[in-house]
DNA sequence: CCATAATATGAGTCATTACTCACTTTACAT
DNA sequence: ATGTAAAGTGAGTAATGACTCATATTATGG
């Protein structure tokens, strides 16, 4: 960590306006998140990211205004789909489906690619990010709470306290099941729910 | 994080003869504790840690080869109470007993200095300490597989799993808990333990 | 075609940081 | 007292890494 220069800008310096621009974008979003599964956070630096992109570092510094700036690019690009499945949840009726889908999309998100969610997850919460509610987590937890108001749920003393817990468990089973290398998704995903349903339907 | 030399010693340099020399590691490990908590990875740097300690850059390097070894040392430090905790459950009988005395002993560890564990396992996580069966995490599942090997306990199918998974749900839970500040520890013992064994008992 | 804007290049700059070493000071044993 | 080992010092070295800028190449509209 050399520099300690402005930091301040988070969003992209310009927009692309031709494919090209487009393509290196993605290139350097991609090379970015393979070095960060492949190297960690102690490898990750944007030398070596231009390197690997096959692009030059001047390229980088012309649609990211810094290194936090490509960071905060690249949580945005891989929590896109999990957010999706989120908000999808917003349909499910019922609990326990509630529940399940948002389970499964959690799941879903941290097996895709591991390594690089643990090290972004690391890095969120150092970045000042856009407001709380852009958060992945605090958007989870909404979609939680919707679950707790249906009809067939629990009763929960506090949901607040009760989503955090749950996305807790959520992320901490998962997490660790992706650091040891776990990949039956659907076997994580139930004992994931066991875990969650028990939490919150113990009296 | 400027030259990548020698790394491989992790054990302290020289052990430390005279009581003034313990006083001083004894500083520099809480000087690097302190940087970690109230600047996270980012401002953890050997310079910074021997000035916060009032102590050269040289005396630093006298009773530590490297940066890691500094943090290996720390997380020595830090874990060693609870370790202790951890190997006195194993005196305890009953499962409902043993999970209860491995919770309460997690929450008190991670609530002590919470960004500070934080920084600590995601370091622990990157270096090679020793022996997997020495990492903290790994004496925790085996204090927890013991319970689970009680008369009293529930049935289960794969207790290699349900210890990976309860380790994974209590560290979830505590850390998340840390984050956000709360300290009322006996509150979050309550509902870990919840979580625990919903999970558990849940067919 | 040509003008102009967009895109790409990479050598170079400067701050940071892990770590060394020649040296001084302090404590201890005899 | 005095020799010796332990402890402490901090300026200095070299590597690293974030970021700039002068310049070159490519695309697009007229």
């Amino acid at each position: 960590m050399a520099t300690k220069r402005e930091r301040s800008r988070l969003s992209p310096r310009k927009a692309p306006r031709q494919e090209r621009a487009a393509a290196t974008v993605a290139i350097l979003l991609e090379a970015a998140a393979r070095i960060l599964e492949r190297k960690g956070l102690e490898g990750y630096n944007t030398n070596a990211v231009a390197t690997k992109a096959g692009v030059s570092i001047g390229s980088l510094y012309q649609y990211f205004p810094n290194k936090d700036a490509l960071t905060v690019a690249l949580i945005e690009r891989e929590t896109a789909q999990l957010l999706l499945d989120v908000d999808a949840v917003a349909e499910t009726t019922g609990f326990i489906d509630g529940m399940r889908g948002l389970v499964a999309a959690a799941v879903a998100h941290q097996l895709r690619r591991p390594a690089l969610a643990r090290c972004l997850d690391f890095e969120e919460g150092r970045l000042p990010m856009r407001a709380r509610d852009m958060r992945v987590g605090a958007r989870i937890e909404g979609a939680l709470k919707r679950c707790f108001a249906c009809a067939d749920a629990p009763v929960l003393e506090d949901m607040d306290i009760a989503a955090a817990d749950t996305l807790a468990i959520v992320r901490g089973m998962v997490d660790a099941a992706g650091e040891r290398g776990e990949a039956d998704s659907v076997a994580l995903a139930a004992r994931v729910l066991r875990a969650v349903l028990g939490y919150l339907t113990r009296s």
